[in-house]
DNA sequence: ATGAAAGCGCTAACAC
DNA sequence: GTGTTAGCGCTTTCAT
């Protein structure tokens, strides 16, 4: 593979003047841009990344870290990122971490190591203490999950008055039962959520029964399977779900119609994201839709923007209601 | 941020030395060793994977070519990608041409760039031409499709087959009337699976008919339900469906389950990949499984093989019926 | 076991 | 408008 040199001997000029035509820096006189140009055409030339990263001590790459991304809410999010990112010169590395601890620090590692220049965190479960080391020295943007405790800029939704709101719903409609499937309350969204659903039965005086609620240790399918089977089996059992992942609602949604009950007579199920997969069950799921797309372009736009050293603020995005046939005829 | 030249000096030691114990490479005395960790530790040093790449030559990432990861089909290979790459040193640079040709460019430039050191195609889209190209110099796999003309190893199931034995299915159920929803022909996948299609119902003396086959832009549900939609505008409406993507299938599945038809008996449904939603959905679908994460993880295996000078060889992997509700009670 | 020094490929400051 | 040169941070001969 030829280098910058080669070129530069073949066209019979200096590598500053082949680097210049490659990156339209300076003026470069006609005549000897065609000469150049010519020259790299004829060796087949192609700029190394590597040369150029390590003299411009950048990578232009962004780390992306994700649990996991078998749910389609991720790759919505991750969708809005890559398309900021490609637009302004960045490309994505995209690192799952499945709950590996050792994983996950190899993937911090390579921020501090340079070999991406920022990070857009959307593990819930990452080390914090880590985290916050690593926020000191690299640019980071936290997506669809933040801390309280930390002042790391964040893009995400107002979680607690989005349960709120989907419980209230259901209480609407007439429902008092009303269970509620949450994620592990290690994670500040789940307590947020939890915190929405409390307050919407309080402010109806409907007790809080624990029995109707389910911490989940995932958010697969089989999750949702498991904790409908488990209000199923309940001596009074919920006429009403209330679950913070589409991908839990749909598991449960399935246990329903699979014990022969009716959705929505006599179970309703509310989701959370509106994943598009939630419009092709049958029936068709009510859920909490949250911007994915536009929340991945806004965080990345955050992440580069900080790269660049210009200061970013967090950002609370919108989300809405989705009724749909789940919890409606 | 500290580099390599700090941490030597601070050890009272060469950089070669503090290479040596960053790297095991050559033994390095017990108490000199302490001295550089100590120094390393004190400083916060972490080697800059830039300098090391350039010095190398090389970037240890894989960069994973995707037209869309809107589709689990795609998320679950890399997930076996990611795994084997991570495991094997390795980290993935995740591309998604979306159909953009100057995209695609910009993707298939970074291999040639040295950005990555090789690339797992999984965009049936993809410029031909430029992809032999790029596959003369660099090492390149091409994973679940593939092309007939070329020598780049792939790794793929058999397409033809795998279509026959889902239609041959669906006659045995006693469906003559078999519609097919396939993608556009262009790809070779799809003129695979149509010969399967066709080879099946030529076995049975069936009539092929045109107006039963649906050539699809595009695999997300909307399309399926696009075609189940003309389908039942048909005057004499097929009695099955058999789609080659299970999205196209549950679009389809929901279109059909919207008239009121019942699934399977006024309507059986055959799909094609297995992701995990096609046995959310209700009734569940019958679906040609493929082995996705073996695939990607073969595929990395393939590519990283192939990186370091290894020959390596196209493999075809199995795959299997599974029969669910929406083909048989 | 360790150090000196070259060099991977590129860009940018400086000189002309 | 163009060339010279230094240097980004690392690894690896080659000496010793």
């Amino acid at each position: 593979m030829a280098n910058i040199q080669e070129v530069a001997r073949k066209a019979g000029v200096s590598s500053a003047t082949v680097s210049r035509v490659l990156n339209n820096t300076t003026a470069v006189s006609s005549t000897t841009r065609i000469k150049v140009e010519k020259a790299i055409e004829e060796l087949k030339y192609a700029p190394s990344m590597l040369g150029r990263n390590l003299r411009n001590s950048e990578s232009r790459l962004l780390l992306v870290l994700i649990h996991t991304f078998s749910n389609p809410y991720y790759t919505e999010i991750i969708n809005g990122i890559e398309d900021y990112s490609i637009a302004n010169g960045y490309n994505i590395l995209l690192c799952e971490t499945d709950s590996n601890a050792s994983r996950e620090t190899t993937f911090l590692n390579m921020v501090k190591n340079k070999l991406a220049d920022g990070m857009i965190s959307m593990n819930p479960t990452v080390d914090l203490e880590k985290l916050t080391g690593l926020a000191e020295k690299h640019p980071i943007i936290l997506c669809s999950d933040y801390y309280e405790t930390m002042e790391i800029p964040y893009v995400a939704i107002d979680n607690e008055a989005a349960a709120y709101k989907a419980v209230k719903h259901l209480i609407k409609l007439g429902h008092e039962k009303i269970a509620f499937i949450n994620f592990d309350e290690r994670i500040l969204y789940a307590r947020q959520r939890r915190k929405g659903y409390e307050r919407a039965l309080n402010e109806f005086n409907i007790p809080i029964q624990d029995q109707w609620i389910y911490n989940s240790q995932g958010l697969e399918f089989h999750n949702g399977v498991q904790a409908m089977r488990k209000f199923l089996q309940l001596e009074e059992k919920p006429t009403a779900v209330f679950a913070v992942s589409d991908t839990l609602a749909i598991g449960a949604l399935k246990e329903t119609n699979e014990r022969g009950l009716n959705v929505p007579d006599d179970m309703a199920v509310v989701g959370f994201d509106n994943i598009s997969f939630s419009n092709m069950t049958n029936p068709t799921l009510t859920t909490v839709s949250q911007p994915m797309y536009n929340m991945g372009y806004k965080a990345a736009e955050m992440l580069i923007d900080s790269i660049k050293g210009q200061p970013v603020e967090s950002v609370i995005m919108d989300y809405e209601l989705v009724m749909r046939e789940s919890t409606i005829n």
